[in-house]
DNA sequence: AGCCCTTATGCTATAGTATTGCAATAGGAG
DNA sequence: CTCCTATTGCAATACTATAGCATAAGGGCT
């Protein structure tokens, strides 16, 4: 491996590090302030989400629990991330049957997801940002919306430079 | 049950009959045309979902097959469902881990789907009809766009009505 | 017909994802 | 200190999906 890309890998960990931080220090005052109780293992949960700063399986997160000294029955994952899920830290995607931490909590949206089929990248929209914009009317469709599953898949901006 | 209700009842399933068989046969057409093969495993598959009329999983529909004679490993179901996901007959509603037949074959379009959480109803939007519509700029977005998985959760009308 | 190639099927096993049920425990409210 | 509720421990099982390899069926060619 060379210099430089020990560096660089230096560099990002660093840096998604650091924002993990900010980010778990974030979801403790929600959950003081919230009456919610983000346990241990629901806090290591949501920092492997924020490291790894991908979408991981259930199964791929407990290997990761299970080294970092938790137990490792599927249960113990699922029940951090169906926490995580529920109170806004974390989305499953459905399209790839994996979790990842949430980008924007707090901020009250209905996320869509845009998915690299090449680097594997998933990046949450964020609703301020133009270029996405999903238009309802309930009333001509005839159908309450309570809940959105929207997933783009395709290539990211460094992926489509590369081919 | 009353009177109105079983009538009700074989009316729809006429309903679906009539509809089934008509889809069915143009998807014979276009497979002939297309050199493709309708196989009458791919066909009652195919056939199974139009009179559902909702969405079945793998193994809902796994059973079905038994019932009608054929042979229910899951292979049987996964291999005839590929098809007809791959050629546009079918989608799978991630959401549900389910499959739905299509009801705009030859639209090419990049459907949604609204699923009622209280009847399961799933309908697949149709791009022609206003109420949906998702706006997309590759640009602004540093993303290009391939699939799109677009799943509204919701009451359908009816259900809406009753609550 | 006989051969070749491609696609589809039969069959078995196994991988991957997720939930249920019940007992034990911990932390806060009264 | 007790009661209540939310969380955890633990074991089993349900549900969803794919892999790998052998066999068979159909279509085009000589």
């Amino acid at each position: 491996m060379s210099a430089s890309k020990l560096g660089s890998l230096a560099f990002k960990q660093h840096d998604h590090r650091v924002c993990a931080e900010t980010t778990l220090k974030n979801a403790e005052d929600y959950c003081r302030i919230n009456n919610l109780k983000l346990t241990s293992t629901r806090r290591k949960v949501l920092e492997l989400l924020l490291v790894a700063h991908r979408a991981l399986g259930a199964y791929s997160l407990l290997d990761l629990l299970k080294e970092a000294g938790f137990r490792s029955q599927p249960t113990v994952a699922y029940r951090a991330l169906d926490f995580l899920v529920k109170h806004g830290f974390a989305h499953k995607i459905k399209s790839l049957n994996a979790f990842i931490a949430c980008t924007h909590h707090g901020l009250n949206h209905s996320p869509a997801f845009m998915i690299c089929r090449q680097c594997e990248m998933v990046a949450e929209t964020n609703p301020e940002v133009p270029g996405f914009n999903v238009l309802v009317d309930e009333r001509s469709l005839g159908f309450k919306v309570e809940q959105t599953v929207i997933e783009l898949q395709g290539l990211c901006h460094s992926c489509t430079e590369i081919t």
